[in-house]
DNA sequence: AATACTGTAATAAAATGAATTACAGTATAT
DNA sequence: ATATACTGTAATTCATTTTATTACAGTATT
């Protein structure tokens, strides 16, 4: 996760969940200062999993699917995260004790981690979030 | 942290762990699959935070510096991890009330995030991993 | 019909990660 | 002291991942 897609996200649902309005991928886009085409990117994805809904067209836009105090960090997390945390493994050598069994113990700590960050994220909802706002 | 530096030093260790005599690089990396050369940097680091000791020259190699029950995986994912888990953040427009604030708060949610992943894997030693291979 | 949007694909550019090569430095053994 | 078998590290190339950009068809509103 080298990437700045959850502070992508995180900021699109800022937005979305302190203005009424629906907000354009431009307007968006010129708050997080990045390219239009991958605001739109990442609301695809938002959106696909109900996090927000967008409407074509003019005067079209994106809005929050649901309100910002039943939305978890962690369900963000789970949208835009894909990979293990702690990266990923090697092609041991089969022929080596540890080498043959390490990435099955391996992948079993990467769940591990990875459970801890979501329980974690799941105590914080958007709206908790965007209160640390002054 | 999407690469396989946590995965080769959790390799490295348990070798070390499992294993009374000095190890080199080239008998390690070929437990690994890797390059001598990856294992060495690896080593290097690890090295420079306590929980390998090596020696050079002829019949030279690496040995924990510690017992593998005083390794906690916590220690190893400090020593390799530099960048926050949940990854980077944007530059966002400062004219903008949210993108004024939002890197301080997402970096405040990053450490929380981190600390939860410290948390967890402080649980955890290089014995109790080892003890998971049969 | 004009306008202002989204959705998405294709491509290019930039950043990061990994492999490889090379070689100076060092400890051991003969 | 010389040969040997290592480490440490830098430099380079190669591969992969991430981000930016462009383009344009599709859609809702006026």
């Amino acid at each position: 996760m080298n990437n700045v897609q959850f502070a992508t996200a995180i900021h699109i649902l800022t937005l979305l969940a302190t203005t009424e309005e629906h907000l354009s991928s431009a307007y968006i886009a010129g708050s997080i200062n990045i390219n239009p085409a991958m605001v739109r990117k990442s609301l695809s994805v938002l959106s696909s999993h109900g996090l927000v809904e967008t409407r074509e067209g003019k005067g079209g836009g994106a809005s929050l699917a649901k309100p910002a105090d039943q939305i978890l960090l962690s369900a963000v997390y789970a949208v835009i995260n894909t990979a293990p945390l702690l990266g990923k493994t090697n092609q041991p050598n089969p022929d080596c004790l540890v080498g043959r069994q390490i990435n099955s113990h391996l992948l079993d700590l990467y769940r591990e981690a990875d459970q801890a960050l979501i329980n974690k994220l799941g105590t914080i909802t958007l709206a908790n979030f965007c209160n640390r706002f002054k």
